[in-house]
DNA sequence: AAAAACTGTAATGTTTATTATTACACTATG
DNA sequence: CATAGTGTAATAATAAACATTACAGTTTTT
């Protein structure tokens, strides 16, 4: 799966633990490793479904405007990859039985796992993540 | 996901159909739309985990060893595109408590992903494969 | 025994998708 | 009005997927 899905979660992630303030593309950019510009596109996104809201000029920045347990990964996952678990099916042959009709069976079959992907994912909101997080780190090894 | 997968399950959907001869990877190359090196690739590694068999020379060409019920998608999915369900993560910065435990976070996460997937994707052998491919051809309009 | 029809696989080239970068318009603050 | 931000389009660079070429090895046919 394409990595803007990790994006928005990282974004929001960080942003979760920074409730109080806003938090600029740069600082979040910094956080995830890549450019802030890819930050501020993602983000632009999770902005047009209101899980948060941004604020331009000085001391703007992006800030979460819902509670954390009311965002989760399916959310995340249909805004920013959705039909990514759809295998890619090559033009096949249409004169062929198998050619004709294969893509269309699989399509429907992952349709379908898509939807119970959706069923787990909706478990985990950026609550658990967040809380996910700090165990991570308090289990680490130093 | 990858098209490894789907010309893995084209080509034995297109081998179950011929299970008295051999069937050629250019054969099953003009089915499926690609080159025939790349079928292959993808039935080699079939062959290695015992799905089918091959033969060379003059009359050559790839079978069916098991029963079309005896393969399914997920084995399938386990072979071509293991991992592919992951979400990619750029190397995000260590010194941040996001940055450096999201990625073993989303990790956790989308291995119990693959796990749902598998109990899904177990449902369907080659044998229901080629009858939606034989009920999609009925169901075709014309 | 030589030609023809195959598989097997490595190496290379091409195309497409992903990601980074640049550029700049716009907005708010001090 | 300078500074620090977002928003977004256009372009460049990189990486992944895929096609192609090349050729060694194996059977069958003649």
């Amino acid at each position: 799966m394409n990595s803007d899905f990790t994006l928005a979660v990282h974004s929001l992630t960080y942003l979760a633990l920074q409730p109080d303030r806003m938090s600029t593309s740069d600082c979040i950019s910094e956080s995830a490793g890549v450019h802030p510009v890819r930050i501020r596109k993602v983000l632009s996104l999770l902005k047009k479904h209101g899980f948060i809201k941004s604020k331009e000029g000085t001391g703007g920045g992006f800030i979460f405007t819902l509670e954390l347990s009311e965002v989760n990964l399916w959310d995340i996952y249909m805004l920013t990859s959705e039909g990514a678990l759809q295998p890619r099916c090559p033009d096949s042959n249409e004169q062929c039985i198998v050619g004709a009709n294969m893509k269309r069976v699989l399509f429907t079959i992952f349709l379908g796992a898509e939807e119970h992907l959706g069923e787990y994912l909706k478990n985990y909101t950026i609550k658990e993540v967040v809380d996910l997080v700090n165990q991570e780190q308090n289990s680490g090894c130093d």
